[in-house]
DNA sequence: GTCTATAATACGATAGAC
DNA sequence: GTCTATCGTATTATAGAC
């Protein structure tokens, strides 16, 4: 159908046409597999969502399951990094806000790779036990090191960081993964630029006031106050 | 294979081994939907998981969308009654904290329930839009209005109620759904019974805060101070 | 009511023409 | 590199013997 670089092997630089339909069959699988998961994905649907014929799935990508893979890897990358804010030399309510801010943005702008997590981990995490086990293991425990500190220091509310964590992230990620819920309850078809600075500036506040941080006003002036 | 009712048409007291035969299939289903959800779940799955023959499931509950609809209808029901110890007489930080208790409680008790809601919402909640849109949506427009009333008497923080419960679903549902990422992080094969007592300890005493109730003792006193 | 055998379809994957 | 046609299998659902 299309004329660019049809009939031959070699494409316009090296590779562009290639890169082109992998991360278009990237965006689409991502697509599909954020809705139904591993399991309840079709290589149909996804191809018809990339619109390309079903085969070129499997030229670019061998199996369903390498495909995902891909998937999953291309997440990760994103997953690990939002925590970095998180310092021994950071301000407590600098360094948290911050980074509630960034997991608010992710559920914002990359819903789909939230659900694709997350249906990754409703089916038990088959394709992630390295990850959970030793990456975020690892990185869960050097961070709640450093708020261990900030607790030593009393400079935040005594609380387990492991826990903290696990709060945050529920917290943060319900905003992407159940947004039909959320945006059935606040009677919207889906949140405005206004409506996700007030929800990530209540998420904010209420997490400062629970690690025990409500006091000094919360770095970055949060625009929700007046309501 | 069983003795008592075979061959005939009548069960023994009435429909006995009927129910018997449906709720065994209701479990079976329940727990694979929560890792497969509607799309990746298999008859042949649950039959097995049921221990019958693919075809009793059909004999009994028609399609596979019937059976589905049926487990989630049991769940709902489950799901609706928790925020009733939230009421206007109520002392505010009792209630709050009895609501997380109760979130907590059925994360520990029904996790596959609580997965199987997830993986509904995860794939747009095409069999939940009326539950959303009007059941929910009404519970917590009527909750909220109670909240904002103890906000208006300056006995909690100013925060919005509807932002507040999808903070307390994130951060409870969040022990059901992801078990398996809370189970890594804490390097155990399952939690304990005081486990689960910590980490709900630990989920209301950072909710009271986040709601602006820190001070009086957290009403039953959490056992996890001591640490 | 129970369960085996099977029909009808959908799915993952590939061969082979272009 | 692209895409149609197709193979083998797995799936939903049912018929029909027991």
């Amino acid at each position: 159908m299309n004329n660019s670089a049809a009939s031959g092997a070699a494409p316009a630089p090296r590779g562009r046409i290639r890169r082109e339909n992998e991360t278009r069959i990237l965006e689409a699988a991502e697509r599909v597999f954020a809705e139904t998961g591993l399991a309840g994905a079709t290589m149909a649907q996804i191809a018809q969502a990339a619109g390309l014929p079903k085969a070129n799935l499997h030229y670019y990508f061998g199996t369903k399951e390498q495909l995902y893979q891909a998937v999953l890897t291309g997440i990760l990358e994103l997953w690990l990094d939002a925590t970095d804010m998180i310092r021994p030399e950071s301000d407590p309510a600098e360094a948290i806000s911050g980074y509630v801010r960034a997991k608010m943005r992710h559920s914002r702008h990359r819903p789909l790779a939230s659900k694709v997590f997350a249906n990754e981990l409703l089916s038990g995490a088959p394709f992630l036990t390295d990850y959970l086990e030793i990456d975020l293991r690892k990185r869960v425990e050097a961070k709640s090191r450093i708020i261990a500190g900030w607790i030593a220091e009393g400079r935040m509310a005594a609380l387990d960081p492991r826990h903290l964590f696990f709060m945050l992230w529920g917290m943060t990620q319900t905003y992407a993964d159940f947004a039909v819920q959320i945006r059935a309850v606040m009677e919207v078809e889906s949140l405005s630029d206004a409506a996700w600075e007030e929800a990530t500036a209540e998420v904010v506040a209420f997490v400062l006031r629970g690690c025990g941080m409500s006091t000094s006003a919360a770095s970055a002036a949060p625009a929700g106050a007046a309501r």
